[in-house]
DNA sequence: CTTTAACAACTACAAATGTAGCTATACAAA
DNA sequence: TTTGTATAGCTACATTTGTAGTTGTTAAAG
Protein backbone atom coordinates (compact mmCIF):
# COMPACT_ATOMS: atom_id res chain seq x y z
CA UNK A 1 0.00 0.00 0.00
CA UNK A 2 1.49 3.02 1.35
CA UNK A 3 4.84 2.77 -0.78
CA UNK A 4 7.03 4.53 2.55
CA UNK A 5 10.66 2.93 1.24
CA UNK A 6 12.76 4.31 3.59
CA UNK A 7 16.04 3.50 4.33
CA UNK A 8 18.01 3.29 6.86
CA UNK A 9 21.52 4.09 7.51
CA UNK A 10 23.85 1.78 8.87
CA UNK A 11 23.81 3.96 12.41
CA UNK A 12 20.38 3.67 12.04
CA UNK A 13 20.61 -0.32 11.80
CA UNK A 14 22.86 -0.04 14.98
CA UNK A 15 20.08 1.06 16.96
CA UNK A 16 17.21 -1.15 15.15
CA UNK A 17 18.97 -4.03 15.98
CA UNK A 18 19.24 -2.76 20.19
CA UNK A 19 15.26 -2.51 18.93
CA UNK A 20 15.25 -6.28 17.87
CA UNK A 21 16.46 -7.63 20.57
CA UNK A 22 14.95 -6.49 22.89
CA UNK A 23 11.46 -7.69 24.42
CA UNK A 24 10.94 -4.91 26.19
CA UNK A 25 9.73 -0.88 24.76
CA UNK A 26 13.34 0.66 25.24
CA UNK A 27 14.19 4.57 26.85
CA UNK A 28 16.89 6.84 25.78
CA UNK A 29 19.34 5.96 27.84
CA UNK A 30 17.63 2.17 27.36
CA UNK A 31 19.92 2.32 24.34
CA UNK A 32 22.72 4.03 25.27
CA UNK A 33 23.07 1.45 27.31
CA UNK A 34 22.97 -1.44 25.47
CA UNK A 35 25.25 0.24 22.57
CA UNK A 36 28.64 -2.11 22.68
CA UNK A 37 31.00 -0.89 19.49
CA UNK A 38 29.98 3.01 19.13
CA UNK A 39 29.65 4.98 21.60
CA UNK A 40 27.16 7.88 20.81
CA UNK A 41 25.67 10.68 23.48
CA UNK A 42 22.13 10.32 24.54
CA UNK A 43 21.54 12.96 22.12
CA UNK A 44 22.85 11.21 19.10
CA UNK A 45 20.93 8.40 19.93
CA UNK A 46 17.78 10.53 20.29
CA UNK A 47 18.46 12.20 17.09
CA UNK A 48 18.17 8.49 15.27
CA UNK A 49 15.29 7.51 17.14
CA UNK A 50 13.64 10.52 16.07
CA UNK A 51 15.01 10.20 12.19
CA UNK A 52 13.60 6.52 12.79
CA UNK A 53 10.36 7.83 13.97
CA UNK A 54 9.61 10.17 11.07
CA UNK A 55 10.37 7.35 9.02
CA UNK A 56 7.83 5.09 10.54
CA UNK A 57 10.09 2.91 11.06
CA UNK A 58 9.77 2.82 15.04
CA UNK A 59 7.34 3.94 16.96
CA UNK A 60 6.66 5.06 20.93
CA UNK A 61 4.61 5.46 23.51
CA UNK A 62 4.85 7.92 26.07
CA UNK A 63 4.97 7.04 29.58
CA UNK A 64 4.94 10.76 31.58
CA UNK A 65 7.37 12.40 30.14
CA UNK A 66 9.99 9.62 28.42
CA UNK A 67 9.75 8.18 25.46
CA UNK A 68 9.39 4.21 25.11
CA UNK A 69 10.77 3.15 21.82
CA UNK A 70 9.67 -0.06 20.02
CA UNK A 71 10.13 -1.13 16.20
CA UNK A 72 7.35 -1.06 13.27
CA UNK A 73 9.15 -3.40 11.04
CA UNK A 74 10.43 -6.72 11.65
CA UNK A 75 13.44 -7.73 11.60
CA UNK A 76 13.39 -10.41 9.04
CA UNK A 77 11.43 -8.57 6.73
CA UNK A 78 13.98 -5.60 6.62
CA UNK A 79 16.80 -8.06 6.34
CA UNK A 80 15.30 -9.98 3.25
CA UNK A 81 15.05 -7.03 1.27
CA UNK A 82 18.51 -5.17 2.13
CA UNK A 83 19.59 -9.17 1.19
CA UNK A 84 17.82 -9.05 -1.93
CA UNK A 85 19.25 -5.29 -2.44
CA UNK A 86 22.55 -6.24 -1.97
CA UNK A 87 22.22 -9.67 -4.15
CA UNK A 88 21.11 -7.86 -7.52
CA UNK A 89 23.49 -4.97 -6.99
CA UNK A 90 26.78 -7.26 -6.81
CA UNK A 91 25.50 -11.09 -8.31
CA UNK A 92 22.84 -10.24 -10.54
CA UNK A 93 20.19 -11.12 -7.91
CA UNK A 94 21.64 -14.87 -8.03
CA UNK A 95 22.25 -16.45 -4.76
CA UNK A 96 24.39 -19.10 -6.54
CA UNK A 97 26.96 -16.28 -7.94
CA UNK A 98 27.47 -14.96 -4.06
CA UNK A 99 27.90 -18.63 -2.57
CA UNK A 100 30.07 -19.52 -5.72
CA UNK A 101 32.27 -16.36 -5.61
CA UNK A 102 33.34 -16.58 -1.39
CA UNK A 103 33.83 -20.47 -1.98
CA UNK A 104 36.12 -19.95 -5.14
CA UNK A 105 37.78 -17.50 -2.66
CA UNK A 106 38.37 -19.91 -0.24
CA UNK A 107 36.60 -17.93 2.37
CA UNK A 108 34.16 -21.13 3.13
CA UNK A 109 35.46 -22.58 6.30
CA UNK A 110 35.20 -26.40 5.36
CA UNK A 111 32.11 -26.30 8.70
CA UNK A 112 30.34 -23.70 6.43
CA UNK A 113 30.70 -26.30 3.41
CA UNK A 114 29.33 -29.43 5.45
CA UNK A 115 26.58 -27.39 7.12
CA UNK A 116 25.41 -26.26 3.74
CA UNK A 117 25.07 -29.34 1.92
CA UNK A 118 23.24 -31.00 5.23
CA UNK A 119 21.21 -28.15 4.84
CA UNK A 120 20.55 -28.85 1.30
CA UNK A 121 20.31 -32.66 1.90
CA UNK A 122 17.11 -32.18 3.93
CA UNK A 123 15.12 -29.71 1.26
CA UNK B 1 49.93 -0.30 4.98
CA UNK B 2 48.06 2.47 3.38
CA UNK B 3 44.63 2.28 4.92
CA UNK B 4 42.83 4.75 2.36
CA UNK B 5 39.72 2.33 2.92
CA UNK B 6 37.19 4.42 0.79
CA UNK B 7 33.75 3.39 0.12
CA UNK B 8 32.00 3.76 -3.00
CA UNK B 9 28.58 5.07 -3.23
CA UNK B 10 25.52 3.38 -5.59
CA UNK B 11 26.19 5.99 -7.85
CA UNK B 12 29.51 5.53 -8.06
CA UNK B 13 29.41 1.75 -8.24
CA UNK B 14 27.36 2.14 -11.02
CA UNK B 15 30.36 3.85 -12.97
CA UNK B 16 32.64 1.23 -11.80
CA UNK B 17 30.57 -1.76 -13.33
CA UNK B 18 31.09 0.15 -16.58
CA UNK B 19 34.96 0.50 -16.47
CA UNK B 20 35.31 -2.65 -15.34
CA UNK B 21 32.86 -4.30 -18.13
CA UNK B 22 35.49 -2.25 -20.79
CA UNK B 23 38.80 -3.83 -21.68
CA UNK B 24 39.66 -0.30 -22.84
CA UNK B 25 39.70 2.79 -20.78
CA UNK B 26 37.13 4.66 -21.39
CA UNK B 27 36.12 8.79 -21.87
CA UNK B 28 33.53 10.09 -19.77
CA UNK B 29 31.55 10.30 -23.46
CA UNK B 30 32.17 6.47 -23.71
CA UNK B 31 31.05 6.00 -20.05
CA UNK B 32 27.81 7.71 -20.79
CA UNK B 33 26.76 5.77 -23.61
CA UNK B 34 26.89 2.87 -21.82
CA UNK B 35 24.48 3.95 -18.89
CA UNK B 36 21.88 1.57 -19.14
CA UNK B 37 19.14 2.81 -16.47
CA UNK B 38 20.59 5.65 -15.15
CA UNK B 39 20.55 8.64 -17.48
CA UNK B 40 23.49 10.90 -16.12
CA UNK B 41 24.53 14.34 -17.81
CA UNK B 42 28.18 14.24 -18.74
CA UNK B 43 28.82 16.58 -16.09
CA UNK B 44 27.65 13.92 -13.53
CA UNK B 45 29.54 11.13 -14.66
CA UNK B 46 32.57 13.60 -14.66
CA UNK B 47 31.89 14.40 -10.97
CA UNK B 48 31.79 10.72 -10.48
CA UNK B 49 34.85 10.19 -11.98
CA UNK B 50 36.59 12.95 -10.08
CA UNK B 51 35.76 11.21 -6.59
CA UNK B 52 36.78 7.94 -7.89
CA UNK B 53 39.87 9.54 -9.04
CA UNK B 54 40.18 11.17 -5.62
CA UNK B 55 39.40 8.33 -3.34
CA UNK B 56 42.24 6.33 -5.73
CA UNK B 57 39.60 3.72 -6.88
CA UNK B 58 40.23 4.64 -10.62
CA UNK B 59 43.14 6.39 -12.35
CA UNK B 60 43.52 8.07 -15.62
CA UNK B 61 45.65 8.52 -18.78
CA UNK B 62 45.93 11.92 -20.89
CA UNK B 63 45.39 11.60 -24.92
CA UNK B 64 45.67 15.02 -25.52
CA UNK B 65 42.83 17.03 -23.69
CA UNK B 66 40.63 14.04 -22.87
CA UNK B 67 40.84 11.56 -20.09
CA UNK B 68 41.08 7.75 -20.28
CA UNK B 69 39.36 5.90 -17.53
CA UNK B 70 40.21 2.69 -15.17
CA UNK B 71 39.95 0.89 -12.80
CA UNK B 72 42.83 0.39 -9.96
CA UNK B 73 40.79 -2.09 -8.12
CA UNK B 74 39.62 -5.35 -9.25
CA UNK B 75 35.76 -5.93 -9.03
CA UNK B 76 36.22 -9.36 -7.58
CA UNK B 77 38.37 -7.68 -4.57
CA UNK B 78 36.03 -4.62 -4.15
CA UNK B 79 32.61 -7.37 -4.50
CA UNK B 80 34.57 -9.70 -1.57
CA UNK B 81 34.68 -7.09 0.48
CA UNK B 82 31.03 -5.54 0.11
CA UNK B 83 30.13 -8.82 0.70
CA UNK B 84 31.91 -9.66 3.69
CA UNK B 85 30.70 -6.20 5.07
CA UNK B 86 27.35 -7.15 4.38
CA UNK B 87 27.74 -10.72 5.83
CA UNK B 88 28.70 -9.33 8.92
CA UNK B 89 26.28 -6.07 9.33
CA UNK B 90 23.24 -8.43 8.59
CA UNK B 91 24.43 -12.12 9.14
CA UNK B 92 26.71 -12.23 11.88
CA UNK B 93 29.13 -12.65 9.29
CA UNK B 94 27.97 -16.55 8.27
CA UNK B 95 27.00 -17.37 4.44
CA UNK B 96 25.38 -19.78 5.99
CA UNK B 97 22.79 -18.08 7.63
CA UNK B 98 21.93 -16.05 4.73
CA UNK B 99 21.54 -18.99 2.67
CA UNK B 100 19.13 -20.06 5.23
CA UNK B 101 17.16 -17.14 5.59
CA UNK B 102 16.72 -17.24 1.95
CA UNK B 103 15.73 -20.72 1.99
CA UNK B 104 13.15 -20.09 5.08
CA UNK B 105 11.49 -17.74 2.97
CA UNK B 106 11.36 -19.28 -0.39
CA UNK B 107 13.24 -16.91 -1.93
CA UNK B 108 15.63 -20.23 -3.50
CA UNK B 109 14.30 -21.33 -6.45
CA UNK B 110 14.53 -25.00 -7.07
CA UNK B 111 16.76 -24.62 -9.59
CA UNK B 112 18.91 -22.28 -7.30
CA UNK B 113 18.97 -25.22 -4.84
CA UNK B 114 20.28 -27.34 -7.26
CA UNK B 115 22.79 -25.58 -8.52
CA UNK B 116 23.92 -25.06 -4.82
CA UNK B 117 23.60 -28.55 -4.35
CA UNK B 118 26.01 -29.39 -7.51
CA UNK B 119 28.15 -27.04 -6.67
CA UNK B 120 29.02 -28.63 -2.87
CA UNK B 121 28.41 -32.12 -3.99
CA UNK B 122 32.09 -31.78 -6.10
CA UNK B 123 33.74 -29.86 -3.35
C1' DC C 1 41.80 30.75 -40.28
C1' DT C 2 37.38 30.71 -37.95
C1' DT C 3 33.51 28.52 -35.92
C1' DT C 4 31.75 24.79 -33.32
C1' DA C 5 31.41 20.63 -30.72
C1' DA C 6 33.51 18.02 -27.04
C1' DC C 7 35.63 17.89 -22.94
C1' DA C 8 38.10 18.93 -18.28
C1' DA C 9 37.93 21.56 -14.45
C1' DC C 10 35.60 24.19 -11.34
C1' DT C 11 31.69 25.82 -8.77
C1' DA C 12 27.26 25.18 -6.80
C1' DC C 13 23.70 23.54 -4.13
C1' DA C 14 20.16 20.71 -1.83
C1' DA C 15 19.43 16.53 0.73
C1' DA C 16 21.10 13.00 3.70
C1' DT C 17 24.06 11.57 7.35
C1' DG C 18 26.92 11.60 11.50
C1' DT C 19 27.45 13.87 15.58
C1' DA C 20 26.32 16.73 19.49
C1' DG C 21 25.14 21.06 22.19
C1' DC C 22 21.44 23.78 24.43
C1' DT C 23 16.96 24.46 27.02
C1' DA C 24 12.97 23.58 29.41
C1' DT C 25 10.78 20.27 32.10
C1' DA C 26 9.56 16.54 35.04
C1' DC C 27 10.69 13.09 38.33
C1' DA C 28 13.36 11.39 42.13
C1' DA C 29 16.25 12.11 46.01
C1' DA C 30 17.12 14.60 50.02
C1' DT D 1 10.26 21.89 48.99
C1' DT D 2 14.60 22.44 46.76
C1' DT D 3 17.94 20.48 43.84
C1' DG D 4 20.06 17.44 40.78
C1' DT D 5 19.52 14.23 36.91
C1' DA D 6 17.44 12.32 32.94
C1' DT D 7 14.90 13.30 28.98
C1' DA D 8 12.53 15.29 24.90
C1' DG D 9 12.68 18.52 21.61
C1' DC D 10 14.99 21.71 19.20
C1' DT D 11 19.07 23.72 16.76
C1' DA D 12 23.42 23.34 14.71
C1' DC D 13 27.07 22.12 11.82
C1' DA D 14 30.47 19.54 9.01
C1' DT D 15 30.72 15.94 5.57
C1' DT D 16 29.05 13.05 1.96
C1' DT D 17 26.16 12.24 -1.82
C1' DG D 18 23.40 13.16 -5.91
C1' DT D 19 22.98 16.17 -9.53
C1' DA D 20 24.19 19.74 -12.79
C1' DG D 21 25.54 24.54 -14.65
C1' DT D 22 29.51 27.45 -16.30
C1' DT D 23 33.88 28.42 -18.24
C1' DG D 24 37.84 27.99 -20.71
C1' DT D 25 40.23 25.31 -24.03
C1' DT D 26 41.22 22.30 -27.76
C1' DA D 27 40.65 19.58 -31.73
C1' DA D 28 38.04 18.92 -35.68
C1' DA D 29 35.24 20.64 -39.40
C1' DG D 30 34.56 23.77 -42.86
Amino acid sequence: MSNTKHTITDSEYTIMKILWESEDKLTVSDVVSKLDGADWTASTVSTFLQRLLKKGIISCDKKGKTNLYYPQLRQEEYDLSETETFLSKIYKGSVKNLVAALYENQKLSKDDVADLKKMFELG
